[in-house]
DNA sequence: TTACCTGCAAAGTCTTTGCACTCTT
DNA sequence: AAGAGTGCAAAGACTTTGCAGGTAA
């Protein structure tokens, strides 16, 4: 899987397979709870409590850009990461901060809403819900991912 | 205008009006373009050399609590702000990093395309598009706001 | 052996905060 | 006069980067 021949400065390389990588990539599609970086790297320090946390962040970004997984961009916290299956979207507790996945339809064609593109080259959206999870609600009634 | 009574700390006082609010709030509405906090900073300064980034920042807070003013949080970025006179949604160019307008509805039940909420309260959604401006896309054809 | 990858620490970006002083009310 | 607001600098949160040494292939 880590296997990947990619274009890179310029010339074919191959991506070397390492501990760390096949770590950070097992951690994020165990923790399915959107983890942030630094959660991953707190997961992957219980098996391997030497790694660093540049690796971390240098992998996940990695992973993310060759379409292993997903990357949440978080405005005014910390980006949190999906193992992907499909596109999908989310809802991010204002209280606690988490990210859970929200059960509604990706809508591909959301860019043709769009009157008036003004020379613009659209390509794709993010669509982030805000609300207050049950835990936080104190409802604890609501079945949460984690 | 900046004449607000407000509840703060558990008492209701009473907003003061300085010079340096006023001028940030009036160099949101005159540089239409979505500035970040930086970039009004800068403008600012044109006029007032000796105000500081923390009382922008300060400033750009509290008029967005109020409501006065609109921040766009922008991930992976500096946030940016907008004069708003009513809720709209934005494209952020994927080069030079600014943000744009969208001709494009404001969508207020989007919420209820939500299939099951699993005891999660929904609060509004934040949706951004993705794309190139006419001017780094080599087009200068569009007319853009800045 | 090659050169990609890691670990470490430092630096970078954006934003907030503590504190003493200033200025509005 | 009171205390909210300011300027400054330091700190904080999150992320990236330079470099020397390690390691996959």
């Amino acid at each position: 899987m880590l296997f990947k021949i990619e274009i890179h400065r310029g010339y074919i390389s191959i991506n070397r397979n390492t501990i760390q990588k096949s770590l950070i990539l097992e951690t994020v599609k165990r923790l399915h709870c959107h983890p942030t970086a630094d959660e991953v790297y707190a997961a992957v320090r219980e098996e391997y409590p030497n790694i660093s946390r540049a690796t971390v962040y240098r992998n996940l970004k990695y992973l993310a850009q060759i379409g292993e997984i997903h990357e949440i961009e978080t405005p005014g916290s910390a980006d949190h990461f999906d193992y992907r299956l499909h596109t999908h979207y989310h809802v991010r507790c204002m209280k606690c901060g988490r990210v859970f996945d929200v059960d509604m339809d990706y809508m591909p064609d959301l860019e043709k809403s769009i009157k008036e593109t003004h020379g613009f080259q659209f390509n794709g959206h993010d669509l982030m819900f805000k609300g207050i999870c049950p835990v936080c609600n104190n409802k604890n009634s609501g079945s949460m991912d984690c």
